[in-house]
DNA sequence: TTTGAATAGTTGTATAAACAACTATATGCC
DNA sequence: GGCATATAGTTGTTTATACAACTATTCAAA
């Protein structure tokens, strides 16, 4: 039984993500204005990177939900901006475990913090057990879908 | 005064919009396994044309939430695919007014069961209630940062 | 009526995503 | 050991997005 719960009018927003676009959108302004030279998706890697560094490129595949020509392409970047490093792994030559540079982990803070402004931006007004349900939809969404 | 309702394993997904993302990958899916070769932007601006057409590429603009270049090049694409016409509107020479041909109008009932039943299979198990909360918030989200 | 500003749309360039096809390496089974 | 298969990563191609710079047209004010 479907459960149809979405009129028309509001079923777009939904598959087209206008929050999270609106969201990206605004830090990745904050990064310009700060004199930031990265991209969102740089940013998301390194995100990652920062928890835990020395992981594969599959590994950020899997962390970032995005495929192999991405990461390869992301990690390209990222290389290239001297922010990222490759590194063979020793036990299994197919894998490239990637490792953070010095400049990028002065980057985690100020990035972080501009992270968490933005979303203090977009969640103004909107008290906690509502932020709360809403995350809660928008990890089943991504469970039912994965 | 912050209401910092992020710890740092949240944001992350809140920001990069992974719930969206998977919704609109799913219904690419169900859109190539029907054999229609649209992409999911391509389908949102035929999602407006549909409510109204004969509208201009700004207005398009503002519906889709997208930037003048963007809609350029998916008017052309949507043309190239012989599914909309520009056609150049007599009161103001400069605006383009966006037409909806045979094939796309024939588009909307098969596209549009795609995307609900999409969205069926994304909040499966979600109550209602929760729902509402959640566009509730995505909808604030949007309006405070647009 | 002319001229300067605003608006609509296009083009160039860089980055990113999805998909298919590819190479290289590792694994497991006979 | 040898061969089929799986896994890790790369490359090519198409589509889309963001930003800046551009053309054409309209509008409004001096």
């Amino acid at each position: 039984m479907p459960n149809n719960q979405f009129k028309k009018g509001e079923l777009y927003s939904f598959i087209t993500g206008k929050a999270s676009t609106a969201i990206a959108r605004r830090l990745q302004k904050k990064f310009n204005s700060s004199g930031l030279n990265l991209t969102i998706e740089q940013w998301s890697v390194l995100y990652h990177l920062w928890k835990q560094e020395g992981i594969s490129q599959q590994e950020l595949c899997n962390a970032t939900f995005r495929d192999k020509p991405s990461i390869t392409r992301l990690v390209d970047n990222l290389e290239r901006l001297n922010l990222v490093k490759r590194v063979p792994s020793e036990n299994d030559r197919r894998i490239n475990l990637i490792y953070l540079t010095k400049p990028a982990q002065k980057l985690q803070e100020e990035t972080m913090a501009l992270a968490e402004e933005t979303l203090n931006e977009a969640l103004e007004t909107v008290p906690t057990e509502k932020v709360d349900v809403c995350k809660e939809v928008l990890q089943i969404v991504y469970d039912n879908l994965k």
